[in-house]
DNA sequence: GCCAACTGTAACTATATTTGTTACAGACGT
DNA sequence: ACGTCTGTAACAAATATAGTTACAGTTGGC
């Protein structure tokens, strides 16, 4: 289908800022978690802060936090964000006219697709930003109880649990 | 998004067979009405054969028609041969292992990209490729009653009603 | 005021996927 | 045997996403 990474690249970035709470990340940080180049991520958070789901701070020491809290983040608002179309197309080229079939299946089609991104979008406003959160939080427990630090530094390295990522990829 | 079209293409093919009953469509027939080659439509009758939605003949008279009738074809089986990924990826390049979010998110998003793909998969369950030709007939009476041709042959021209694509495209 | 550390953005390349095209072997009715 | 089809390979074109380099502009700290 060639789906795109935006959305699951977009719920890892806002779920990194939720994890750190109110302390802006840098864009270089996010990027080597994402594991992607940090203009990657800029343009991503751009589009992410015209939708107000991030602020970002220019200058030294500046950084990216979320616009609000994760709870009042849904992720239909993410997917709103960054994924421009539904989730089908119609055809490349308009069908021949001159057809009776192929004059009308594109009104068919659109009413079909459009039920389609409805069902999607129900699903995902049903989610928040907080929901994924908790979600992570069983796999990521410190011995000490204690939230482990986001960013790796290269010095402590925690790999609480080895998931296996299933084939979408 | 970038989602591909072989759905949309997929429903077009198949819907055309439907109207013209058990009478065999040539490649190129369904291609004139598409509005693409014919290889692309022979490839992806392959396809819907392998998933045994057609049945196709080889040789002079030959060509392919619906493997069983409408009611019986949903467009979630189409959907199925058709198109081979959900409807998200995760991320192109696995996250950071190193990173407790990085190393986990794949898990969660998992789970949401799985209800994402269920929920499509509902939706198009419950409709059938008689259910698209019965919202196709409003539009495509002819004056006498008849059903009309599904091919072009540069003769008769009939467009009913123009139609207006959403800006899916 | 100056420097170092950031973001925002343009311009470009690389990669992947889908779609379109040409060509041809093989099947089949007549 | 011949003409008309499908099935398929091989390749070109088009499109979209992702990655890279470069740099202007902003900001905090000194």
């Amino acid at each position: 289908m060639s789906t795109s990474s935006r959305f699951a690249v977009a719920v890892h970035v806002l779920t990194l800022m939720a994890w750190a709470d109110e302390e802006p990340l840098k864009s270089e940080q996010v990027a080597e978690s994402v594991n992607t180049n940090a203009v990657v991520i800029r343009r991503m958070l751009c589009e992410l802060a015209e939708s107000n789901l991030v602020v970002s701070q220019t200058g030294s020491m500046g950084g990216s936090k979320l616009a609000r809290l994760p709870e009042r983040i849904t992720l239909l608002d993410i997917y709103q964000a960054v994924e421009s179309r539904g989730v089908f197309s119609l055809h490349r080229h308009p069908p021949n006219p001159a057809c009776p079939v192929g004059v009308n299946i594109g009104t068919v089609l659109n009413d079909v697709l459009d039920e389609v991104d409805s069902a999607v979008e129900r699903v995902l406003a049903n989610m928040t930003l907080r929901d994924v959160v908790s979600r992570l939080q069983p796999c990521v427990s410190t011995t000490d109880g204690k939230r482990a630090s986001v960013i790796t530094n290269g010095k402590r390295k925690q790999v609480p649990r080895v998931q296996s990522v299933s084939a979408r990829n």
